[in-house]
DNA sequence: AGGGATCCGATG
DNA sequence: ATCGGATCCCTT
């Protein structure tokens, strides 16, 4: 009787182990494949990590064994599910990321083949029938089937429908001419496009780029390119590179639905080798696409976040486009990162992973700078388009400002006129939806920050208290300046909606679209709202930050940045990168064809760094500013992050447990990790539960992160009390 | 005493 | 995550 190691479908850290199952069927499992079993009495998936044998009885293994075995229900995979780079993936993204194991295969994985029950109701593989030419000999067949063998002839193998008369065929086949057979339906079709994508001719410094990345010794090469430097053609000529030598391609992008120009070449170039998986596809579509790449059928894969799992074999390249863009981390259970992941696959298959962005994470230029990754450089734009003309605003002049009115200054609205005039288009962004807390002084600009980590204080309504989510400092909501004295404290904070109607006020015939994530929700309604502003039927788009991300407008002459500061507020170490990064995105939209560009930033704390450095796009510049801080701080890529969630419908028991845990980790490391909190996370009731956070400094993640699983598991479930982890946030 | 809501521990 | 037994509590 086999014997069975199962991990069951709760992706919980006190289920993060190994049961014990036994399979009284003549039908053998192996590992990788999910299997139905009762457990406390539930039927749950589960998945078969290992297999072994025993000679025993159920009772007599039961008794040996010190528990109560059970029989599985039934056997769901015959086959396993991963290869075994991919179950070995698993184990290694688990142990980085101290999340249980199943969640990582739960993410991996395509609804129909999850481990979780409802996986049984997934869609199920679509067939379809076919028919093969066996023998063209036409002797003894009437002209009607002499026709169908001579079509097929031709046509070998074709799809049974497309063959012609479905009663000839029986009988042809009956007559052993042809066979029947069922293959499986792609129900996903890439659109075809009309016209073929010719390569371009690459610029010096493309190739050199090419040569510098292919070339390299380092198996990560930071491709650091300005925007418009044509960082997508260095891609697809090493793409090609790589594909001539048989090696297969993963093309990871952080928003499929708006960067087509990647899935429209390579799916023009490499017609039907080409796979898609991304959000935007249909359960039944990804299943498909998915399965397709599991057979070997395609040598390109091009994706979001997830695609970073795909099954593709052989891989020579993994590509992440726009490699700083937070959505590579999920941020949810297992809360990995795209481009760890991505290298972690590189380094079993020994392939290269290019990082391209024009404004790199901290982390990867940090590692790019100490030689850890390689680098190269676009300098320049490809056709040789000059930067567009930016000035700051400042929003605490109020004589600059429109009459009663806080967000539109009064040089913005002129230079929106002059273009509505000029027929020229302008894209504004608002870079958050709907209210924000951002707190400053209006007369003097000045912002709130935390005395003790230097992070930015929050409004917090129910008790009218700044509060710091960093380390938990609290003060009253102040009625004057401490800076200047003025009472004109304010919270600032509008919609992309409000932008608009205001907006509409002033130019009652312009016409304007609005774009942020509300919008976007329904299927493929950002796609189409770009392309009909791309076809100019809207002067002016008004929008969150999406629309500032790798869009080409060439008649947008203006960009407004209505409220830059406004991510500042953002409790989180990297409230400057994100707006830094936002400014030179907005500046880069503008003036991307013949006519020059401007681009008009409106701020409070104008003389922000990362504000009169993202205007001169000035990224080596804020890099080093912002370096000296983190460096201060202690904050990545100085020091390691991992953050530990605390959940319990006690909020007693909630905060007990993350006290143990915070001075447990300051006991045992003591000059080695430290331990912040715990704070009240953003969220910090979700559902019936409370949450505390407990945010873990450390040089040597490594060292720590055994005793931090063997502790979360251990105190997991006790009490009421549940911890996750979120190694290397983003917030915080 | 009876029945429902809530807590808590264990799950092979 | 979820089940079921233990415990708590209010009504009768």
């Amino acid at each position: 009787m086999q014997v069975l190691s199962v991990l069951i479908q709760h992706a919980k850290t006190s289920l993060d182990r190994v049961f014990t199952y036994l399979n009284p069927t003549p039908e053998k499992v192996v590992p990788g494949c999910r299997v139905l079993v009762r457990f406390n009495n539930q039927l749950l998936m589960a998945y078969v990590t290992a297999v072994g044998e025993t000679e025993l009885s159920m009772e007599e293994f039961s008794s040996v064994n010190g528990f109560a075995a059970r029989p599985i229900e039934r056997i769901v995979d015959t086959e396993p599910l991963l290869s075994q780079e991919l179950m070995d993936l698993v184990d290694e993204v688990s142990d980085y990321y101290l999340c249980p194991r199943i969640s990582v295969l739960q993410t991996m994985l395509p609804q129909s083949l999850k481990p979780s029950y409802s996986s049984l109701h997934g869609p199920k593989i679509a067939y379809e029938d076919w028919v093969e030419l066996l023998d063209a000999n036409e002797e003894g067949l009437t002209a009607k089937q002499k026709e169908i063998i001579r079509y097929l002839a031709q046509n070998s193998p074709i799809l049974k429908k497309e063959a012609g008369s479905a009663a000839i065929l029986k009988t042809l086949a009956g007559k052993g001419k042809i066979r029947f057979f069922k293959k499986e339906k792609v129900r996903y079709q890439i659109p075809e496009n009309e016209k073929e994508r010719e390569p371009k001719e690459l610029s010096q410094d493309q190739l050199a780029a090419v040569k510098s990345i292919y070339e390299s010794k380092k198996r990560v090469v930071l491709l650091q390119g300005v925007t418009g430097s044509g960082k997508t053609e260095v891609y697809l000529k090493l793409s090609e590179k790589y594909l001539s030598e048989g090696k297969n391609i993963l093309m990871l992008v952080p928003e499929i639905s708006l960067t087509p120009v990647m899935v429209e070449y390579f799916s023009s170039r490499f017609k039907g080798e080409v796979a898609i998986l991304h959000s935007g596809l249909t359960p039944a579509e990804k299943y498909d696409e998915y399965r397709r790449i599991a057979r070997g059928e395609a040598r390109v894969v091009v994706g979001a976040r997830s695609a970073v799992f795909a099954p593709l074999d052989n891989i020579g390249l993994i590509i992440l486009d726009e490699e700083h863009v937070e959505s590579y981390k999920q941020d949810s259970l297992p809360f990995y990162h795209a481009r760890e992941v991505a290298i972690m696959r590189a380094n079993r298959h020994e392939a290269k992973v290019v990082l391209g962005s024009a404004t790199p994470s901290f982390e990867t230029k940090a590692r790019a700078m100490r030689g850890v990754y390689g680098l190269a450089l676009l300098p320049h734009r490809v056709n040789k388009q000059i930067l567009p003309v930016t000035r700051i605003l400042d929003l605490t002049n109020r004589a600059a400002m429109m009459p009663n009115d806080r967000v539109f200054s009064k040089p913005l609205i002129q230079a929106i006129k002059s273009r509505l005039e000029k027929k020229e288009q302008v894209i504004l962004l608002l870079n958050r939806r709907g209210y924000s807390s951002l707190v400053a002084c209006s007369a003097c600009g000045h912002n709130f920050t935390c005395p003790t980590c230097h992070g930015n204080l929050t409004y917090h309504k129910e008790d009218s208290m700044l509060k710091c989510h960093h380390c938990g400092y609290v003060e009253e909501y102040p009625e004057t300046c401490p800076e200047c004295g003025s009472d004109r404290i304010q919270r600032i904070g509008f919609g992309t909606e409000r932008a608009v109607k205001v907006l509409s006020e002033y130019f009652p015939d312009a016409r304007i679209g609005r774009l942020d994530s509300d919008v976007g929700k329904a299927k493929n309604n950002i796609a189409k709202t770009l392309r009909s502003f791309r076809n100019k039927e809207f002067d002016v788009l008004v929008g969150t930050q999406m629309i500032a991300k790798g869009h080409d407008f060439p008649d947008v002459t203006l960009v407004g940045v209505l409220l830059a500061d406004i991510g500042l507020s953002l409790a989180s170490y990297r409230a400057a990168e994100s707006t830094f990064e936002l400014i030179t995105q907005a500046v880069g939209r503008s003036g991307r064809g013949e006519k020059q560009g401007e681009a008009l930033i409106q701020a409070y704390n104008c003389r922000h760094y990362a504000i009169t450095y993202g205007a001169k796009q000035d990224y080596e510049g804020f890099f080093l500013k912002e370096m000296q801080q983190r460096k201060i701080s202690g904050y990545p890529p100085y020091n390691y992050l991992i953050a530990a969630y605390f959940s319990s419908k006690s909020e007693e028991k909630c905060i007990e447990a993350s006290y143990e845990v915070k001075t447990e980790i300051e006991r045992r490391y003591e000059g080695k990790a430290t331990a912040i909190g715990p704070v009240s996370p953003y969220y910090e009731f979700v559902g019936e539960s409370h949450r505390r956070v407990v945010i873990v400094k450390t040089k040597n993640p490594a060292e720590i992160k055994p005793f931090l699983r063997e502790l979360g598991q251990k105190l997991s479930g006790k009490n009421g009390v549940d911890i996750i982890y979120d190694v290397d946030p983003l917030d915080y």
